[in-house]
DNA sequence: GCGACAG
DNA sequence: ATCTTGTCGC
């Protein structure tokens, strides 16, 4: 596991973030449809904190796309680079993410974020900030609406409905499971909403959530322990 | 003006 | 995110 430094010129203070999401808004790319479901690699990020001793742990799995096995893995440790607001999440996360991304000896095809992509109130979430970063393919898969609306989906699995910011659809809650509360998938860089929600379904054969966070979320959990001990 | 609000 | 035991159910 690498250990990471936070970068020179990182945000200090919220007006100075939300500068560089407006900033880097731009670059976000909107028009590719993303590599299809079930192909090449698909590649999970997931962070856990200590904020007692002041530390991040970031993890990287990379999944074939099609059977879902484990191909490659990667943590890196940090300090916490910002603290938790609302909008600006991917300040505390994207210097350790980076850097377990870094690490790992493959490519990592799409990457799926825990948390949103356009679905942000700039439209400029962490899957697109850091699609926008290493100029990867990103989705975000979150487990709350964040602050905005939905109705909710029909119950069978496959089920979707508009995720709204007022009028206009951000993202798209997904039932992934029947009868199941659904999760909130929205586009981060260059891919398209149909496509990310049949990256979440191929990715949801079994649980909630997609198998690339939750193999993310248990390794940097793990690596947080040890990094801890 | 006061909450609510991804992780 | 994180603090946290047992318990109900397939």
């Amino acid at each position: 596991m690498t250990t990471v430094r936070i970068p020179a010129g990182w945000p200090a203070t919220e007006d100075e973030a939300r500068a560089v999401q407006d900033e880097l808004r731009g670059r976000v790319v909107l028009d590719e449809p993303g590599p299809p479901p079930g192909t090449g690699r698909v590649t999970g990020v997931d962070v856990a904190y200590d904020d007692e001793r002041d530390l991040v742990v970031a993890a990287a799995v990379v999944l074939d796309a099609a059977g879902l096995a484990v191909v490659a893995e990667a943590t890196a440790v940090g300090r916490v680079s910002f603290p938790y607001v609302p909008g600006l999440l991917a300040f505390r996360e994207i210097p350790t993410v980076l850097a377990a991304l870094d690490e790992l000896p493959c490519p990592p095809g799409l990457v799926v974020c825990d948390g949103y992509g356009l679905a942000h109130p700039r439209r400029f979430g962490l899957a697109s900030h850091l699609g926008v970063l290493t100029g990867l393919p990103a989705i975000g898969v979150a487990k709350n609406p964040f602050a905005f609306t939905y109705d909710d989906p029909d119950t069978p699995r496959g089920s979707t409905s508009p995720l709204l910011d007022g009028t206009e659809e951000v993202g798209r809650a997904v039932r992934t499971r029947d009868g199941v509360k659904p999760v909130f998938v929205s586009v981060g860089h260059r891919v398209s909403l149909d496509n990310a929600c049949a990256h979440t379904l191929a990715l949801t054969p079994a649980y909630r959530l997609p198998e690339t966070t939750r193999r993310a979320d248990a390794l940097c959990r793990a690596a947080l322990r040890e990094a801890a001990a």
